[in-house]
RNA sequence: GUGACCGUAGCUCAGUCGGUAGAGCCCCGGAUUGUGGUUCCGGUUGUCGCGGGUUCGAGCCCCGUCGGUCACCCCA
């Protein structure tokens, strides 16, 4: 009894038009880093599971595609690339002159159940900067962040950053004696502001030795509430993208390891969604490979931001101007006799010699199903191969015009025809 | 992990009171043996997600299970 092999929960299959959206989302952020000049790299898909435990504890195991190898390794697929990144960046830094920009477009797998915009497979564009502790780097990394959006086609009132400051709240909390356990109430707190009931959030603040009010106090600082925040703010005012900030130091984003500024870019439509995050964290790299490095990154995936693309017009329309471009045609070469085809066959190889993108039919088939075949492959041009030898004719799809050329003449005429020379 | 809704052709779906399944799209062929987007004609495809139960009889009702979607939890 042949069981069905179905595809496994939460993986993707990505037949011809979902790989090229993946490829428009790969190539867009590849041309963003190559303009910010930063190197790509890439770091195995399977690690072993304490790179995991030692970043986030044992309870990580329970969201890990994990399983003890033929060796008696207990490893992990990948679900995150930081702390791959942290042990790369350890082990070699002194081969590198700082700072480290670096980038990566890959695979990640996450043991949870799916739901808008969270599969179990998902690529992830990463961008850090390391050995940088200025916040000059968080800023350039925003900034990044930032034209990545743009070049997707989305405009201000689509997207915002929400950035926040969370050495400035362990600053607070400090100030206040507030430490351990107690702290993270009070951030857990201030990450549930608006979605738990506020009664709780009071009893939750009081227990740890503060009050809504005094958080909302310093939270209305935006800004101001730190010389690196404010000088974060200066710097993308002065590339002209302070219009995309908003200070929110509501935003913790999950109490991971970040120490300093952390951000997120976040969807205004009716989405509601964070599409990327990131922040700094000058702990980890010094924890998983012992050496100290500051360091700062973010992340993209690429479900929410293929969502995102999809649902906004404007971004949509970029992209399938970049398909059709993609999908478009030079020639399609019509085998219009048979005796034909080994001087058509020829002509093709010419053609693509020439760098065209041509296509013909494989086997014989009627003219005009010929011809339906190049006006299905956005051809801009059919050059037809027929009765009379020596000669061919090629054919305007838009304007059906048609140039006789001597077959030999083919590459040149037609390179011609398209505008381009050899 | 909790809850709700949904699983019928490759895709989108219809299927009445329980009586052994249909449409559109796509694809292929033909009308049309050397010239296109239209039109017309013809054709292929189903363990009705899977397993069990009720029934003379289940796509339909009941239970379970798997999968999908959404919300919550989580979000590195």
């Amino acid at each position: 009894m042949a069981e069905k092999l179905e595809r496994l929960p939460g993986f993707r299959d990505f037949y011809p038009d979902a790989c090229d959206l993946r490829n428009y989302v790969f190539e867009t952020w590849r041309r963003v880093a190559a303009r910010y000049r930063f190197a790509e790299y890439e770091g195995p898909i399977l690690e072993k599971t304490d790179l995991y435990r030692r970043k986030s504890g044992e309870e990580i195991t329970g969201q890990l595609f994990h399983f003890v190898d033929k060796g008696d390794r207990e490893v992990a697929m990948r679900p995150e690339l930081t702390p791959t990144l942290a042990r790369m960046a350890a082990a070699r830094q002194r081969d590198y002159r700082k700072p480290m920009k670096w980038f990566s477009i890959g695979p990640f797998f996450r043991y949870e159940r799916s739901s808008k915009g969270r599969l179990r497979e998902f690529y992830q564009f990463n961008c850090d900067i390391l050995g940088e502790p200025s916040e000059q780097a968080d800023a350039e990394l925003i900034a990044m962040a930032i034209e990545v959006m743009l070049e997707f086609g989305f405009r201000q009132g689509d997207f915002v950053i929400r950035l926040s400051d969370r050495a400035a709240w362990m600053d607070w909390l400090t100030e206040r004696g507030i430490s351990g356990d107690a702290a993270t109430e009070v951030l857990q707190a201030v990450d549930k502001l608006g979605r738990e009931e506020e009664s709780k959030t009071v009893a939750q603040l009081a227990a740890a030795g503060t009050s809504l009010d005094e958080v909302r106090a310093f939270m209305a600082q935006t800004e101001a509430v730190s010389a690196r925040a404010t000088a974060i703010s200066r710097n993308l005012g002065a590339r002209g993208f302070g219009g995309f900030l908003e200070w929110d130091l509501g935003i913790v984003r999950g109490l991971a390891y970040y120490t300093g500024t952390v951000f997120e870019v976040f969807d205004i439509g009716k989405g509601m969604r964070a599409v990327a995050g990131g922040g700094r964290y000058d702990n980890l790299v010094k924890l998983i490979g012992g050496t100290d490095l500051a360091a700062c990154g973010f992340a993209m995936g690429d479900v929410v931001i293929g969502n995102f693309i999809e649902e906004t017009p404007h971004a949509k329309a970029r992209l399938e101007e970049w398909l059709a471009a993609r999908r478009s045609t030079d020639a399609f070469v019509v085998v219009a006799d048979e005796s034909r085809r080994d001087a058509a066959l020829a002509g093709v190889q010419a053609l693509r010699q020439a760098g065209l993108r041509v296509d013909y039919s494989l086997t014989p088939r009627a003219v005009g199903k010929q011809f339906s075949s190049a006006e299905e492959a956005t051809a801009s041009f059919a050059v037809i191969f027929g009765a009379s030898a020596e000669s061919v004719s090629i054919k305007s799809m838009s304007d059906r015009s048609e140039t006789a050329c001597e077959a030999g003449a083919l590459p040149e005429t037609l390179l011609k025809l398209l505008g381009r020379s050899l």
